[in-house]
DNA sequence: CATTCAAACTAACAAGCGTTAGTTGATAGC
DNA sequence: GCTATCAACTAACGCTTGTTAGTTTGAATG
């Protein structure tokens, strides 16, 4: 019963900037330690493997977009609605969290334990979203296309957020999230 | 002066099917004999070192886009029409090799000696992109928005295509590209 | 002052890494 | 049949990897 300790904070914070430049694989405790300003064996006192960061930064993102998700299919709106929010709620954790997303999408495949856990979690969210694009088919509000098609194509640029974010500081998260919305739903043509 | 080695070739294709699975890190020349059906070793009958085989797999692929680039901006076309091609130049690319796309887009931070070359590609291919969106705003073809937000909203989803292609084997082409064009452009919204 | 405790340290481990050297056996050209 | 070439092999190298064990330090608590 401690007050949930801050240097494993740092640590994983640390380890999260490492990742994100080079990937899971190609950091060693030994970067990751200098970085920190300490040996690799001092580590240890604080996590119990390379493998624990990992899991740390990745599952609570991927149950935060599930938590999420879960939140706006409930609610009663139009399916274009319910897109913007989901727009809306990415800009918002990538916002918070901008590194961290690099590794939820780029080193997901190295989690051990969690694999299967966190391979769940992303198809019922792949299948949430695709659904609330076929009832808005279904109910007239979107053009009758591909609905995979829709969401890979809106997914694609959400997922690649991370890459963006951070070099826009002038913007902040409601204008971008509004005018990707935008873009993503009525295009680009005038 | 011989026949350009086929096994050579077998063995960067054997690599590129490993590395977008694992990520160039995280596959050793050990993964890559076993795949291969030899001994670690023999492999540097046909190469110089596990680099090389990155370097073979990405620079070409970054070549190929900006030979592309170079085609289109040269057209004498609408920006919406030149925005097509360089869907279908994306779609194109990918589905000859998906796999090749995936290094390309997670493993170019590994190039030690090509990187800056490859970077600089990168970087003039983002500009001729933003500048057809730029010439398609001030032509009146295109809604007047943010030229970045757009660019980055196409070019996510079309770099993201090589998760989506090898699963989707029932579309065609050049459907794809029509469809993808037909979404990204006008739009989702009825 | 004595004790506790967190958080750093040194030293070392077995395993795995990319790569090199030198060798072998099969195939093709003279 | 001799020779050259190709593509595999065995053996080993020096280094790096994640991780463990045991120790030291300095600050807080009694």
């Amino acid at each position: 019963m401690n007050t949930e300790g801050t240097r494993r904070d740092e640590i994983i914070n640390t380890a999260t900037e490492l990742f994100k430049d080079k990937g899971y694989s190609a950091v060693t405790m030994r970067d990751l330690a200098t970085a920190m300003g300490m040996k690799a064996a001092s580590l240890y006192n604080h996590i119990n493997s390379k493998q624990e960061i990992l899991k740390a930064i990745i599952i609570s993102l991927a149950e935060e977009f599930t938590q999420g998700m879960d939140a706006i299919k409930k609610l009663d709106q139009t399916a274009i609605e319910k897109l913007k929010l989901i727009v809306a709620l990415h800009v918002d954790i990538t916002t918070k969290n901008p590194h961290g997303m690099a590794s939820l999408n780029n080193d997901w495949m190295h989690l051990e334990g969690q694999l299967d856990y966190y391979l769940g979690l992303r198809e019922r969210y792949e299948q949430d979203f695709v659904e609330i694009i076929r009832d808005g088919i279904s109910s007239n509000e979107i053009v009758d296309t591909n609905p995979e098609v829709v969401m890979f194509s809106i997914l694609s640029t959400l997922r690649s957020l991370y890459l963006w974010i951070p070099k826009k500081e002038e913007i902040n998260a409601k204008a971008l999230a509004q005018n990707l919305s935008e873009v993503l739903i009525n295009g680009i043509n005038k």
